[in-house]
RNA sequence: GCGAGAGUGGCGGAAUUGGUAGACGCGCCAGAUUUAGGAUCUGGUACCUUUACCGGUGUGGGGGUUCGAGUCCCCCCUCUCGUACCA
């Protein structure tokens, strides 16, 4: 019997492919284009893990079918190589990143080359090759000349153990995002990017965008937009006055106390003599501890009394100042005016310190709860009585502008993004510090590169290892000769993910970050697919440097990335485990009440399902069963190799697909992998038969009508699944064609070979081979794309349910030229024994007919 | 708490605008081939009842709209992801 040698032929079609550049994009400008890119990979030390080939394959299917439908497809791909592991090994072991990094981008593009991914490997771009970082400085030239980078002295997240500081976005649970490390607040010189100046374009942006309703959300959440009133309250004893930011300005009848931050800048004024110390130490208490800290205590809330107090400017009430960590140093004004009636937290902090509580909302009759934040007549406010929120807001900011003590005011929550890092393996600033000023490196002097250092250990005190290139650091300004000193912070690894869409439009371009005429073409990337951890940080990072790209004119499109997918996470194999305890077998709930619980892996066959739960078989013990996160603790992580090695990169790659959505969380199943490498084996013997020999089982006969209608069934169905990006049911019409073309005696070759063209985006490398034995001497890559005729998908006769009373029973074949004779189809319908069983001695209601679908008979 | 999404066989998952629930694959069962195993091929496989037909029950639970609901509406439960004192 003849097999498919999968490793001979995937490679035989890997080097194909490369050695005619046959995935080389013309830059020919007349054919539509289609830009499909990858969120480019961080080229680990591990190599590729099983997710990255999910997305991969997603936009590797669709680069060939766009490529057969005639269009001019960009399909690059690239490396995020700046980064902290290669760092951390530099630390370890002397090897300096450049080597490690060199290293692992060998290993990922042969591993990638190995799936048959179509990219065009002249494109490829590396954020730490100074030709590409030359670049992101230049962009940095254009942020700092439009003052949106700064320098800014601000308490930032210190990670002590990583020796650098983390971006808010990095630090989850007060702790490091990369290695779970604990960090402190710390006041450091760092650079800053403006990104809050673009938050209104970026909120509004994102409603004509193709992208998951969530990861808008998102955003949504991350900008924060609120829409209120800026109010001041006059502290008359020290003449000073405390702005807050409010989005209930319809309450200030209400604001029975106020409360300012510790880290406010009016605290040490406000505080009275006898409130000194006490205060002092909450301020203390408040800085030291972490972010992680300060979260564990919300249950309780604390606070002091400065001493002082302000007027509520609407009752000319005299109101007590308080500090307390429940307010936020950087969000709003860092202030806020306390309105416990109509606030929750307030309402708390009310409580404890035994504070007034006005409510100025009239909760409904059956509210028994605290503070109401719901809509009612406002009660207690003077000449807002009556007025319900809506109306009682736009009243006051109207009342607060006329009397010169607010005004209308939006917030946002997002911040400024914190832009250096004390590292050694990202992109050097193109600044010098002449005079202590930062100054711009002239643009002929980019790029500045990064110094050979011995050492690549951060110092304690937080100064960058750059710091210790003394030579490198001290130079001198070329437009004034004087002594400068080069900026030792570097960027952190979002720089060179910000804008390397744009560098593989034209990679090797000398006079700018990306060919005007080239952009025009390219942009905007038409399909982007990548994970949905960077729904926030890159996305929103990306989408601002190209808007200030835009307002330069260096790009012409408003948002880089028309459509976006996310491709779901791939789970380990299903795992069955019971709890054990004392040797003992145990359900779930027994075990709790015990502390020395081992668990206990038990295999498929020892597990039944019972109601709907799993059991251990026989038993009523209760077992786990759930799929896991691919980690190394755990042991179940799959390597692509080690399943390229056995079932062939083919099989890969449409197992990936086959899962499931591509959306979707899923989890592994190596016997899922043997059902499709099946599916290739019988393709090939479709093609070769049972014989010894490689000789085709390929007539020449004029298909028959049934041979039609399968092809053509298959070609709508899978051209169909491709546009909407559902493989996972393109490849069983895959499946399907196989099974029935297995049955005909012999495959007519004006059918075999649309259908080799059908496989090819899946399974390329087998396709390639079928096609050459099929008389091609060159790649199908270009071939186009079958087209499904309607009239092929129509057959003689139409099977159609019989319902009576919306139960089926019967079935009927409709000759398709009588279909549309309502009462013919309803009068066979009748004369089906089954159906007179069941409509004999009734009266006919209703007779429905769906021609095609159904006919139902409603009867009494 | 809040926000988003999802609950369909033993498992992964299919089901156009409401129109025969379970395509395709895995697993399992039976048979063929084979010295045997593996591989391959053929048939079967939601559950209950039945030799079989027939029949009954079924898409997390409850209610509703409809000739007809996995699909639309209301209430509830569970799970996953994100987020967390944002004034």
């Amino acid at each position: 019997m003849s097999f498919y040698d999968f490793s001979r032929v995937e490679k035989k079609w890997q080097k194909y492919w490369l050695e005619n550049k046959t995935f080389k994009t013309q830059d020919n400008r007349e054919k539509p284009k289609y830009y499909i890119l990858d969120m480019f990979p961080y080229p680990s030390g591990s190599g590729l893990h099983v997710g990255h080939p999910e997305g991969y394959t997603a936009t590797d299917i669709l680069a060939r079918y766009k490529r057969m439908k005639g269009f001019n497809v960009l399909h690059p791909i690239g490396w995020d190589a700046f980064g902290l592991p290669a760092e951390q090994y530099a630390v370890k072991t002397g090897t300096h990143p450049r080597i490690t990094t060199e290293k692992n981008i060998e290993r990922f593009r042969e591993q990638l080359q190995m799936i048959g991914f179509s990219y065009d490997w002249d494109r490829e771009v590396d954020t730490t090759d100074p030709n590409y970082y030359k670049w992101t400085q230049w962009i940095f030239l254009r942020l700092f000349e439009r003052g949106l980078a700064y320098e800014d002295e601000q308490p930032v997240n210190w990670c002590p153990e990583l020796g650098t500081v983390l971006a808010n976005e990095e630090v989850i649970d007060g702790k490091s995002e990369v290695g779970g490390y604990p960090v402190i607040r710390r006041p450091m010189r760092q650079w800053v990017l403006k990104i809050t100046a673009y938050a209104e374009r970026l909120l509004e942006d994102l409603d004509d965008l193709d992208w998951p309703e969530s990861t808008k959300e998102m955003q949504r959440n991350w900008i924060g937009k609120s829409i209120g009133a800026e109010v001041d309250f006059h502290v008359p004893d020290h003449n000073e006055k405390i702005r807050v930011f409010t989005t209930r300005p319809d309450t200030l009848f209400g604001a029975t106390y106020m409360v300012l931050s510790p880290e406010h800048h009016l605290t040490d004024v406000l505080t009275t003599v006898e409130q000194k110390e006490e205060v002092q130490k909450y301020k203390d208490a408040a800085g030291q501890k972490s972010d992680l800290e300060r979260q564990e205590l919300t249950k309780e809330k604390s606070g002091v009394f400065t001493g002082s107090y302000a007027i509520n400017p609407v009752n000319n009430k005299e109101i007590p100042i308080w500090i307390a960590d429940y307010v936020l140093a950087h969000y709003g004004t860092g202030a806020i005016m306390a309105v416990p009636g109509e606030d929750e937290r307030d309402w708390e902090f009310a409580e404890k310190y035994e504070l007034p509580i006005i409510r100025t909302v009239q909760p409904p009759d059956d509210f028994d709860g605290k503070a109401y934040t719901g809509d009612g007549p406002s009660i207690n406010s003077d000449f807002l009585d009556g007025l319900y929120i809506t109306d009682a807001k736009t009243k006051i900011i109207d009342w607060l502008e006329e009397n010169g003590v607010g005004k209308r005011s939006v917030n946002y929550k997002l911040r400024d993004w914190l832009f250096s890092r004390q590292r050694y393996w990202g992109e050097p600033f193109p600044i010098i510090h002449v005079d202590g000023k930062p100054k711009a490196v002239p643009e002929k002097d980019l790029p500045v590169t990064l110094p050979d250092v011995k050492n690549f250990q951060p110092t304690k005190t937080g100064e960058p290892p750059l710091a210790q290139a003394i030579e490198w650091v001290e130079t001198t300004d070329p437009e004034t000769g004087k002594k400068a000193l080069r900026e030792t912070n570097t960027m952190p690894q979002w720089a060179g993910s910000c804008w390397y869409y744009l560098r593989y439009i034209s990679p090797d371009y000398e006079d700018g970050p990306v060919d005007q005429e080239a952009e025009k073409y390219w942009m905007p990337v038409d399909l982007y697919v990548g994970g949905s951890e960077h729904s926030v940080l890159h996305l929103l990072y990306a989408r601002f440097w190209h808007k200030v790209l835009y307002d330069c004119g260096v790009v012409s499109t408003k948002e880089p990335f028309k459509k976006l997918v996310h491709q779901g996470m791939i789970l380990g194999e299903v795992e069955y485990t019971a709890c054990e305890v004392d040797g003992k077998v145990v359900s779930a709930e027994e075990a709790s009440k015990y502390e020395n619980v081992t668990k206990l892996a038990l295999s498929e066959s020892e597990v039944e399902k019972k109601g709907d739960r799993f059991v251990m078989k026989g038993t009523e013990i209760t077992v786990d069963s759930k799929a896991h996160k691919m980690s190394k603790s755990r042991g179940n992580v799959i390597n692509p190799d080690d399943v390229i090695k056995k079932y062939g990169a083919d099989s890969l790659r449409l197992y990936e697909m086959f899962m499931g959505p591509l959306e979707q969380v899923k989890p592994w199943s190596t016997k899922g992998v043997e059902g499709v490498n099946r599916f290739l084996n019988r393709t090939w013997r479709l093609f070769f038969g049972e014989g010894e020999s490689e000789k085709l089982n390929i007539t020449h006969q004029e298909p028959d009508k049934d041979q039609l209608k399968t092809l053509h069934e298959a070609i709508k169905k899978v051209t169909e699944d491709i546009e909407n990006m559902r493989f996972n049911t393109a490849i069983s019409a895959l499946m399907i064609f196989i099974n029935e073309a297995n049955s005909w005696n012999g495959v007519p070759k004006s059918i075999a070979e649309p259908f080799v063209i059908l496989l090819s985006p899946f399974a390329p490398h087998i396709a390639e081979e079928l096609w050459n034995k099929l008389g091609h001497s060159e790649s199908l890559a270009y071939e186009p794309w079958p087209l499904f005729n309607e009239e092929f998908l129509k057959s003689d006769s139409i099977e159609m349910a019989v319902q009576v009373n919306g139960k089926v029973r019967a079935n009927i074949s409709v000759p398709s030229d009588r279909l549309k004779e309502k009462e013919f189809v309803i009068g066979l319908a009748k004369q089906q024994q089954n159906i007179q069983k069941y409509i004999d001695g009734t009266t006919s209601i209703k007779e429905i007919y769906v021609p095609g679908r159904i006919v139902n008979i409603v009867v009494k």
